[in-house]
DNA sequence: ACCCAGGATGTAA
DNA sequence: TTACATCATGGG
């Protein structure tokens, strides 16, 4: 096993482990303590994952934005976690960029140092099928149930840790098995989307190199994948910053504090919303507002 | 019991 | 195009 240290004075802006990786935007992850989203930082516990074969852990153990962070594998893990945790992202120009609306800056100065994710995208297309009316703590349930049944196992020290499935493995259950596991109606939709991927109908990946509004109309033609589940997969794993996932959260906040974005349709709104929020880095505007109404520590 | 959660789909107008 | 019912499940 490797292990190492990623100093957090070398990330402009730092990182929040636990923001960054319980604000409902990765649920790749699983923490050793098993208790996720309470609202209960713990800074002593491993956050763990598999990438492409390699299983990693990271944590934080000042649990603090500016503190480093520690992590194991079974290779050098820095590519990786930088990759995944955008470690390269210039937080403090981001949050400079940000529209000067009180909602946003509010959010901003809330959760210091939580960034973006950039989760393998097979993984987040089927986190974000699954998370068709569901809490962000039963999406992770559903998902890492998801990894324990059809996912191969690896060990890291002590510690076994359960890949994601392949299109292959997933594609491979049944809509009864995946209704065994509580996905409800989302069971034939995480079974056909697996299947399109496995067999080469279609795949995620593809809208990388698209321009964004057409990027999103690909993703679309995954079952179960409608504008806003295409906008997060843009945004938490595709690269597409400017992304603006107009969940019920947002579409909250647009009829409380920006009443005149709200078009009547999801395509206009969404570009409304998206030049509101700043444009570029409308995505991670949205992503800091999503957190701060979702957790109730917006001051009113 | 009732309402809600990071919605999507099929059908009817 | 838009409006609406329907779809599972668990927690408050």
């Amino acid at each position: 096993m490797e292990t190492g240290t990623i100093p957090g004075e070398e990330l402009v802006g730092g990182i929040d482990l636990y923001r960054t990786l319980e604000s409902g935007q990765s649920y790749c992850w699983t923490r050793s303590d098993g208790a996720m989203y309470t609202d209960q930082p713990a800074p002593e516990a491993w956050y763990r994952t598999v990438v492409e074969g390699i299983p990693v852990a990271v944590r934080q153990p000042a649990g603090v934005a500016s503190g480093d962070l520690e992590w194991r594998s079974t290779t050098d893990a820095v590519p990786l976690l930088r990759r995944l945790l955008r470690l390269d992202d210039d937080l403090e120009a981001i949050a400079d960029d940000a529209p000067p609306e009180p909602l946003i800056q509010e959010a901003y100065t809330a959760h210091d140092g939580m960034r973006l994710v950039e989760d393998p995208p097979f993984n987040c297309l089927i986190s974000f099928i699954c998370s068709a009316q569901m809490r962000v703590g039963r999406i992770h349930g559903m998902v890492s149930q998801l990894a324990r049944t059809y996912g191969d196992t690896y060990t890291l020290g002590e510690a076994e840790i359960n890949a994601f499935p392949t299109p292959d493995q997933l594609a491979a259950a049944t809509e009864a098995d995946l209704r065994e596991l509580s996905l409800g109606y989302r069971a034939p939709y995480v079974q056909r989307t697996a299947e399109m991927v496995a067999e080469g109908e279609a795949h995620p990946e593809d809208a990388r190199d698209l321009e964004y509004e057409a990027a999103r109309e690909y993703l679309t033609q995954f079952v179960g994948v409608g504008d806003k589940v295409a906008d997060c997969v843009l945004l938490f794993s595709l690269g597409f910053d400017e992304a603006v996932p107009l969940d019920t959260w947002i579409q909250t906040a647009i009829a409380e504090y920006f009443p005149d974005c709200d078009n009547g349709n999801y395509a206009e709104t969404s570009r409304a919303i998206r030049s509101r929020l700043g444009g570029r880095y409308a995505g991670y505007a949205q992503t800091y507002v999503f957190h701060h109404l979702r957790t109730g520590a917006v001051d009113t």
